[in-house]
DNA sequence: CAGTTTATGTCAGCCTTGTTGACATTCCAA
DNA sequence: TTGGAATGTCAACAAGGCTGACATAAACTG
């Protein structure tokens, strides 16, 4: 009987969102976030970091010579916040700073080569659960997963996230 | 760790596991779990609150008299943290801890109906966003959504989120 | 019964990563 | 050229993780 169960009743399209449904999303979330980062923080934890430095390294990579500003608002923490962590990433020779070109009040952010090696070492471990989880899934799950994520973002972050264009797809 | 890993290369069903793909999954469950904790938080933070004293209040209200250990063991934090968060929960009247029928050495944790109060507060909009996301993404969006993220759980996270039993409400 | 284990709570102290406030530098426009 | 806006840095504080040590009470075991 679990098969139709979704238009059987008068509610037709909107029996799936029962509390109880919404309660189980709720939980789901939270103990995926859990996976999702429990192997960056693992190699985090060995290298003396934590998960901020991770998504330092991660938008620094994604977007090679951004600014600080730029780096703010994707990550919606304070300046202060930000620059504690960029700090000791510049320090340990993991991301290099260089003045801005045309603004010399900007500093463009990038990765040095052993940046990049721990941004590799991060993003693969992360990587390898979700693509695990999506052969597990399955394409078609990827695509609801997507879906729903993404209709759950704050409307300016969705608009970021959409817009951030594809690095060689 | 090939260089241009595209684990795409080989198989036809496998076209959706580029390293692009991937990262994009990657970014989507960080910006939606900032959306997906966002309303809650606000709520949280007028009444001093932070995001451990939410979980804790959920799960309180979740398995109603579930003892500290069991508490520890889901949400994955050490007794004295826990400690801290239930402390202030008791003082201020949202929590009721009672010493164990059974086994006196265990505390049974019950909300009060204050603590009700804001845990319905809580959930009710951090429901309402889950809600309006299903909706958006449509039915069969939200079972590939429950299987990707059951999927990225650790398995003994995923083996005590499937176990717990549905209350139906 | 004596000794051990279990469940819980508490104190002290450390770390990461948020926050606000103050301030220096640089750019730009009036 | 000067004042305001933008950008980034330094300092100090708070929340909430963590470990370690220890106390208590209850349960269990030989």
């Amino acid at each position: 009987m679990a098969e139709g169960s979704n238009s059987a009743m008068g509610g037709e399209n909107l029996l799936f969102l029962t509390d109880e449904q919404l309660r189980k999303g709720i939980e789901a979330m939270f103990f995926a976030y859990r996976g999702f980062t429990a192997d960056p923080d693992r190699i985090l934890d060995a290298h003396g970091y934590g998960r901020a430095h991770h998504r330092a390294l991660h938008f620094i990579n994604r977007t090679h010579g951004t600014t600080v500003n730029n780096l703010l608002n994707i990550l919606g923490v304070t300046k202060q916040s930000l620059n504690r962590v960029l700090r000791t990433l510049i320090e340990d020779g993991l991301v290099e700073s260089r003045v801005g070109r045309k603004d010399r009040r900007e500093r463009n952010l990038f990765l040095t080569e052993k940046g990049d090696t721990l941004e590799r070492a991060l993003s693969e471990a992360q990587r390898e659960r979700m693509r695990a989880a999506y052969r597990a899934a399955g394409p078609q799950a990827v695509a609801g997963f997507r879906l729903v994520l993404e209709a759950m973002m704050d409307d300016e972050i969705r608009r970021q996230y959409l817009n951030m264009r594809d690095r060689r797809t």
